[in-house]
DNA sequence: AGCACA
């Protein structure tokens, strides 16, 4: 197995990133290129001597995390390939979603105390056995509100155009986004006018296929794309 | 090279 013999998880364990970038600036920038994988839960990233250089991403599926680790291998990011494995471990904001998280102990000495206490607990739950439905997290948004634009919409045809992007998107950024799908041809962006891009394909079907599945994909939290089809 | 959750 290519990945370092690894199982398939949903977070993946990033190295060879840049040390010198700043952490919130790297974990910003790591959140904006991974999310088009799929949904992340957390991005971790410290700068510890041990763990410099390092990054994990935490999805909400493992199909995302294998669709990163598969394509952005070796992505240059901050002019050094991004070297991607599935992580070892599950993450604690994993564990958390699924109810299973139980906060970790110094070392040895405590496992038998925590594993008692975790009994314990379990019978607690039992015991108390009623419809506790666990919170799926975060419910995707709709991302077509009844924005009853007046603009009719353009027929079908081979060239996209987005709206809503955030103003430090690039047209790299949306290439690794769009490149994805059968029949990619270019991104255009226009300097003057921020937020908003043009992608063509090779026809009509591969552009809708693309529209729909990348619809209201948020590049950030806040940033749910808009795609519709440009007016030639 | 380095697998954590401050």
């Amino acid at each position: 197995m290519l990945s370092g013999d690894i199982p398939p998880n949903q977070t993946i364990y990033i190295k060879n990133l840049n040390e010198k970038i700043k952490k919130e600036e790297l974990k910003r920038s790591l959140y904006a290129l991974f999310s088009q994988y799929g949904r992340i839960l957390d991005v971790v990233a410290l700068k510890t001597p041990k763990l410099r250089g390092q990054a994990w991403i935490a999805f909400s599926e493992v199909p995302a995390a294998s669709n990163a680790v598969r394509q952005m291998q070796n992505f240059p990011f901050y002019d050094k390939p991004m070297r991607i494995q599935y992580a070892k471990t599950k993450s604690d904001c994993v564990a958390k979603a699924e109810g299973s998280y139980v906060p970790r102990e110094k070392k040895k000495k405590q496992e038998e105390k925590a594993e008692r206490k975790r009994r314990a607990e379990e019978a607690q739950q039992s015991a108390t056995a009623n419809g506790t439905r666990a919170e799926n997290g975060t419910t995707p948004a709709p991302f077509r509100q009844g924005n009853a634009s007046a603009q009719e919409a353009a027929a079908p045809n081979n060239i996209l155009f987005i709206e809503n992007l955030p103003h430090e998107t690039t047209s790299m950024m949306l290439e690794l986004l769009f490149r994805q799908y059968p029949g990619f041809r270019e991104v255009r962006m226009i300097e003057a006018k921020p937020g908003i891009a043009f992608v063509e394909f090779e026809d009509d079907v591969q552009s809708s296929m693309a529209m729909q599945a990348l619809q209201g994909f948020k590049i950030t939290p806040q940033n749910p794309m808009a795609i519709t089809f440009a007016k030639k």
